[in-house]
DNA sequence: CTCACTGCAAACTATTTGCAAAGGA
DNA sequence: TCCTTTGCAAATAGTTTGCAGTGAG
């Protein structure tokens, strides 16, 4: 329903492809070190929580750079694999710097729905289970989308 | 940053509260049984996945009822338990009817990347995990959201 | 000098909402 | 009759895109 363009498909479909485009790209030195890029890039690494594009917006000079150009950019640095997109399912979504180059040590969030506080989980449990899935159902290329939702312990009453 | 709407709050809120006031207004007569949501309903009943507002008004008789009527059951029905909402993450929620008034029998989805093809998981494998949550990091009333990508066997290549 | 990148504005999509009319109970 | 619900149209919000100008290599 989203993402009709070619260079930047679908965020599910970016996941299974082997970035081969981009990466080669890059490697090419088509890809170009601009201020805008080093300037969200910047923004992504003094924060350990992800961030919705109107926050990166924000955190930068507001004049610094178009929101359009953060869209873009986001969609590259995600193909590039070293952003994570996060859904918190609040219609926004949010980026994360990847922890290093580090294919699969992806993670998930645990988050308030009260004041939006976000725990930082470690490992994913799911491994095991999608080999599972693989298996029982014959889908191959199996990946998950997964975060955890609940009230902190500053936001309990009483 | 979605939903400001008093009556119609965020969908992660809604599943924190005790369905309270939908349920009484249902037990109290205040909820009236019509032919757009009979419709809606009946469209549910005769799908096994998850469909979107514009799959639902697709199968409607397009002149039965209009989107934002649906947008607003699909809302109450959820508040009420008989419907679950699900992200496939392409930015259009989906719906499901609950398969009973069971309370906490959710189940989570195993997507073609490909041709969309979806299959239903039996049961949730979290319920022990997010306990462990709850006593590492102080949360409580905590949920989760959850699904499974990857290519099927009708799809895969070779 | 070239081609990737950006800003700006317009277009799109999903979703929400105000209001007056319609219809269950 | 009364109050919920609906249709319609307009408003939001997040995101995408076309195009002409800018800038990195």
């Amino acid at each position: 329903m989203k993402s009709p363009c070619p260079q930047h498909p679908h965020p599910l479909r970016l996941i299974q492809q082997p970035l081969s485009d981009l990466t080669e790209k890059l490697r090419r030195g088509e890809l170009k070190i601009t201020a805008p890029r080093q300037a969200i890039l910047e923004v992504l690494r003094r924060h350990a929580s992800p961030l919705t594009i109107k926050e990166i917006h924000g955190a930068l000079g507001k004049s610094d750079c178009d929101v359009a150009t953060i869209y873009r950019n986001m969609h590259t640095l995600e193909g590039l694999g070293l952003v994570r997109r996060h859904d918190f399912g609040d219609g926004a979504a949010r980026f994360e710097l990847s922890s290093d180059g580090d294919g699969d040590h992806h993670h998930h969030h645990l988050v308030c729905n009260q004041c939006s506080r976000v725990v930082e989980l470690d490992d994913c449990i799911l491994g095991d289970f999608e080999q599972l899935l693989a298996k029982r159902h014959g889908f191959s290329s199996i990946s998950h989308r997964m975060e955890f939702f609940g009230i902190c312990p500053g936001c309990r009453p009483g």
